[in-house]
RNA sequence: GCCCAAGUGGCGAAAUCGGUAGACGCACAGGACUUAAAAUCCUGUGGGUAGUGAUACCCGUGCCGGUUCGAUUCCGGCCUUGGGCACCA
């Protein structure tokens, strides 16, 4: 019997087209919700990566295994279609980037569907469609109502030749990473979204996830809260003052300088006449350095002082005031005070301007600062406390004096949300004559993009929708406004998707209450571990302003997240044209078939791994394939297989059943194929297979190879697809041997085993390990310290 | 610099509430089938020493140390690789 993959793939992708096997009724209420999800793909000009069917088949496992458990499964795609590649295309061939972008995702579809994997294509959707995006812009029209959308001026990188702006990742060593022009950093005004009112909950929140450990550890380091406190000092001879952020409030009397950012909007004002010109230098120099620069010298404090004094507000110290570049404008107060002994930078910098350090904590501080807990000193009324209640003294003091207060402080900033870019979601606002902003309402949306004579940046920073003159001009209730010609960045398409999964044709709604309701959160989340943050927690962010809005009712999107490793080429190194180690998987699904190319990734090895590909272990995988069709179809070994049961199998298929099912529930699909090569094997030594085994077994494997399952499926007399088959049950106690095998040691080393009962109680072990042959030759003559006998384990003697 | 993972045969990897290290697969070797080869089925396969041999013993989970009857697993210190953050006060 030909195992031709070919023909039997075909035939079956072509059946579940036909009889919609995978479509989904999502008002059906009746069965248990299962709702499992994709990181939908970017559809490249590249095309299908071998990446990509990892992912995709350990959801499609799930999504399987949980309709035949009697689950409502959700199991969707679509595409993430906006983008800068088809707005390249479009500047250089004039050419709409819709062409180019609709173009690809047909291909990305055809190669999906080659790999027979279960989504529902009837709630296929892509980001660039008007009936998507209207409400990814009604969102944003949502954000604007609540205050969390707003216009802020923000440098932006800015390249004169090209006459553009340019993304961060466009800018090498501060000129363009096209045709290497200078970028200089340009104020423009810039959509902004607060995000920063969600840290506290973004952070919180973590807490509830079933999330991998180190995404959780990257968004709370990314969110960055610091608990503090805001002290403000006051400028000698003025009445200006300024604040400034420590978490080391209880170091306030060793403080001995400040250090403001340059960009600090005291500094001109408070700089001496003497100094002026100092401090202008200084200035100059920090902004003609690149942003490399910045960070490349980051070893090397520098700055200068700007002639003014501070009073430290709990002694009256005067301490003096410099300006530095290590200072950041943008955290805390973009202002800091300096304690030298017990801060690290602050003490590189004191060492090389030679300031004054005082030592306010006891300890070493000849070398370095010195910042462990410790007992104060030097500081009154905190003498002879530790840190933590140091600081909380500290902190009631200044608030009893209005000198400070308590503050909590995050890394994370504002979401920078406005693209100078034709081909992403028009920002729906129009800017008035009269200054005041117009926020386009429901019945306005979408506002699509116009199509353009040319695709090339306006000139002037702006986006290409400034030439879109006709489009940019509008007349709301007799006064005259232009239009936003920004556009949003790609992530806020993919921050709401899998909302619209659920509901994706309803035109009167984002989605229906009640389906939203059923069905989230999204019970499994399969994506790349490159998403930890941002995409992650920009959908994080604008699903708890959902539920705020009362749309959503749960209070995270994703219940449980996992990354699937990278796919190395066979030189362990990534895949890329360069290296030449590029492994294409249509060629595979031609060559070996997709139950071949999906057993294979799912063997490689652990799911989140990364691992080189290699075509023998492929191989491999394709020999288990037709291994089991053989003996499950062809004559000279299916005519061992009966309706008796002989008994012979009966162990392993039930611990194959329990090992298959568990381990597809923890996504550890390696060792449930190992699982399965077991009980094959086992198959082919056996006098006569169960044909009941047979079929669960089919039914077990069918997940991972769907397409050869029907077809054996089919072999067996079904008529009907498998794919709502109950899936096989086991009996614990037919899992479990009567016999068992225990380990005997004499101090530690194996030296034989013994074949017992199972639950042999320990002295029987004991007494059987001591009188047998092989340990009576090592323990002969020796003292018997201690016997350790577990039962059904090992018994250990230890002797001298 | 800081934070987080991970280091196991020739190769991909299994086994961690401490209990026979290397399941399963790849590669390799031998056997059966075949005129022959391929495919298939069966067997073997961490390293070393001794023995014709069954076998016996020693070593072995990045390195050094600790706890324990017993450590791939727990603890301390290092080394290497990968990922993240990067002057965050």
């Amino acid at each position: 019997m030909q195992y031709n993959h070919l023909k039997i793939e075909k035939k079956w992708q072509e059946r579940w087209e036909k009889e919609k096997i995978f479509k989904t009724d999502v008002y059906d209420f009746s069965k248990p919700k299962y709702y499992i999800l994709d990181m939908f793909p970017y559809p490249s000009g590249a095309g299908l990566h071998v990446g990509h069917p990892e992912g995709y088949t350990a959801t499609d496992i799930l999504a399987r295994m949980k309709r035949m458990q009697g689950f409502n499964v959700l199991h969707p795609m679509g595409w993430d279609a906006f983008g800068l590649p088809a707005e390249q295309y479009a500047i250089k061939t004039n050419h709409h980037p819709g062409d180019f972008t609709y173009k690809n995702i047909a291909t990305f579809k055809k190669q999906i569907q080659s790999l027979g994997l279960s989504y529902d294509w009837d709630r296929e959707i892509a980001t660039t469609d008007p009936s998507y995006y209207k409400w990814t812009q009604w969102i944003f029209t949502k954000l604007y109502e609540k205050g969390l959308a707003y216009i802020e001026e923000k440098p932006v990188n800015w390249c004169e030749e090209l006459g553009t702006v340019l993304a961060n990742e466009e800018v090498i060593n501060g000129v363009s990473e096209r045709g290497g022009y200078p970028v200089v950093r340009k104020p423009m005004k810039q959509w902004v979204l607060k995000i920063t009112d969600y840290a506290e909950r973004l952070l919180n929140d973590l807490d509830e996830l079933d999330w991998p450990a180190a995404t959780i550890e990257m968004q709370k380091n990314w969110i960055g809260k610091s608990e503090g406190a805001i002290v403000t000092f006051k400028v000698d001879q003025t009445n200006d003052s300024f604040d400034i952020f420590t978490t080391r409030v209880d170091t306030l009397f060793g403080a001995s300088y400040c250090v403001l950012a340059p960009e600090h909007p005291l500094v001109q004002k408070i700089t001496t006449k003497d100094y002026q010109e100092k401090v202008d230098a200084y200035l100059q120099f920090c902004s003609s350095k690149s942003d490399m620069e910045r960070t490349e010298l980051n070893k090397d404090k520098t700055g200068v002082f700007i002639g003014a004094y501070a009073i430290n507000p709990v002694n009256n110290k005067k301490i003096p005031i410099y300006i530095g570049d290590y200072v950041l404008a943008s955290y805390g107060c973009g202002a800091v005070m300096a304690v030298p002994c017990h801060d690290q930078r602050d003490y590189e910098f004191a060492k090389k301007y030679n300031l004054e350090m005082i030592q306010v904590l006891e300890g070493d501080v000849s070398t370095q600062a010195y910042v462990d807990d410790g007992v104060h000193i030097h500081s009154s009324f905190i003498n002879g406390m530790h840190i933590k209640e140091a600081k909380e003294a500290m902190i009631q003091y200044l608030e009893k004096n209005k000198l400070g207060y308590r503050k909590v402080n995050y890394k994370l900033r504002d979401w920078l949300f406005s693209r100078q870019r034709y081909w992403g979601e028009p920002i729906p606002v129009v800017h008035m004559e009269d200054g005041t902003i117009h926020c386009l309402s429901e019945d306005e949306l979408p506002l699509e993009l116009p199509v353009l004579d040319a695709y090339k940046p306006s000139g002037n920073g702006e986006s290409p929708l400034a030439n879109a003159t006709e489009w940019l001009k509008v007349e709301i209730n007799g006064k005259v406004g232009r239009r936003e010609t920004n556009t949003m960045p790609q992530w806020a398409g993919s921050c709401w998707y899998y909302l619209r999964y659920i509901d994706p044709h309803n035109d009167k709604m984002i989605a229906d209450p009640a389906l939203l309701k059923h069905w989230l959160p999204v019970d499994l989340y399969v994506g790349g571990a490159e998403h930890a943050v941002l995409h992650l927690l920009y959908a994080r962010f604008w699903h708890k302003v959902l539920f705020d809005l009362g749309i959503v009712d749960t209070k995270e999107p994703f219940k449980k997240l996992f990354h699937q490793g990278m796919i190395l080429g066979e030189n362990n190194e990534k895949m890329s044209k360069s290296r030449g180690n590029v492994i294409n998987p249509d060629d595979i699904v031609n060559e070996y078939g997709a139950d071949t190319l999906r057993m294979y990734e799912m063997f490689m090895g652990p799911l989140e791994a990364s691992l080189p590909w290699s075509t023998k272990n492929l191989e491999g995988s394709r020999r288990f394939i037709e291994r089991v069709y053989r003996l499950f179809t062809d004559p000279e070994y299916s005519c061992k297989i009966t309706d008796e049961n002989d008994g012979s199998l009966d162990k392993i298929y039930h611990r194959t059943v329990k090992k298959v099912t568990t381990d597809f529930e923890h996504l550890q699909f390696n060792t449930a194929i190992a699982q399965m090569m077991i009980f094959i094997n086992e198959a082919y030594k056996a006098k006569t297979i169960y044909k009941e085994y047979v079929l669960g077994f089919i039914k077990l494997m069918y997940p991972v190879t769907p397409h050869i399952c029907e077809e054996m499926w089919e072999y067996y007399g079904h008529t009907t697809s498998i794919t709502y088959a109950a899936w096989p049950t086991y009996d614990e106690d037919k899992t479990v041997d009567n016999l068992v095998t225990i380990a005997v040691q004499v101090n530690g080393k194996l030296r034989t085993t013994l074949q017992v009962e199972k639950d042999t109680p320990s002295n029987t072990l004991q007494n059987l390990a001591l009188h047998c042959d092989e340990i009576q030759r090592h323990i002969d003559g020796k003292q018997i310290i201690k016997v350790i006998a577990i039962v059904n384990k090992i018994v250990n003697i230890v002797v001298k």
